[in-house]
DNA sequence: TTTACTGCAAACCGTTTGCAGTTCC
DNA sequence: GGAACTGCAAACGGTTTGCAGTAAA
């Protein structure tokens, strides 16, 4: 994610303090954060950072390909910093979301038959499950 | 879905005629409404049927497990019956929705090095692609 | 007869939008 | 200087809720 501002600059893009901090607050991994989870983060460094500029800049970030969105139960969607691919292990109870990397390719398992003419370019897995912190003792 | 009535019934819930319509509109395979379609199906056959109701007998169905919620990019989620585990193949330009069942079990795929701790009970997979009327010709 | 269920309407909340003012290049 | 960006505030749309009335058992 360090190199994403020269990124967005070779895109035309303008380097804004708004934009630098909401790159910044989404960098690392197992981060999905909600909109209002980075306009929080992003207001303890910038106070002045409006909701509608965070609204623009992740969608800005998810067309360049930088951040994936990640629809889930909840209303709120997350972003996730999209530097490696990878699929989610999701917590039932309190909604703890790690990043994970299964062996093998989830796509070789659909076969022609079940494609119904679709041509697929991806497959996008959640897995669920209890964390630590909420299995039954 | 047909016996769904049965079971509602053994779980001391009223049979009324919204929630037998309700019922009646998520039956089938690759069907995956909004709540404003379901209302929509729904009041073609019993006008005087309320949005509310519409969205308490979706709550039901799915604690029930007869129905899944499917989150999607969408604002609105999905309802599907849920009568056989499955998993989605989704067009990324018309959004439209097949059901589909890929060969071996996703969650195989997840090593123990993976789960942080985690007890996996379930995986649900999205394939992405283009369906065959929006596929480039 | 009892109490679960329904319909109405308003509230809710995440997200989007229009626009005037600002700032980066 | 000019186009791109920001902030404000209002609108939007799917979902939830409170409550008075209705109907299933």
């Amino acid at each position: 994610m360090s190199d994403l501002l020269e990124r967005l600059r070779a895109r035309g893009w303008r380097i804004t303090a708004q934009r630098r901090v909401v790159a910044e607050v989404l960098d690392g991994e197992h981060v999905h954060l909600t909109a209002d989870d980075v306009l929080e983060r992003a207001a303890a460094r910038l106070p002045e950072i409006s909701r509608a500029t965070v609204y623009n800049t992740l969608g800005e970030l998810v067309s360049l390909g930088e951040v994936v969105e990640f629809a889930t139960d909840d209303r709120a969607k997350r972003y996730d910093p999209n530097a490696l691919p990878h699929h989610h292990l999701v917590c039932s109870v309190c909604g703890t979301i790690r990043d994970v990397h299964p062996s093998g390719d989830p796509l070789a398992d659909l076969p022609t038959t079940e494609r119904y003419g679709f041509t697929v370019h991806e497959a996008e897995v959640t897995y669920r499950g209890l964390c630590p912190s909420c299995a039954p003792t």
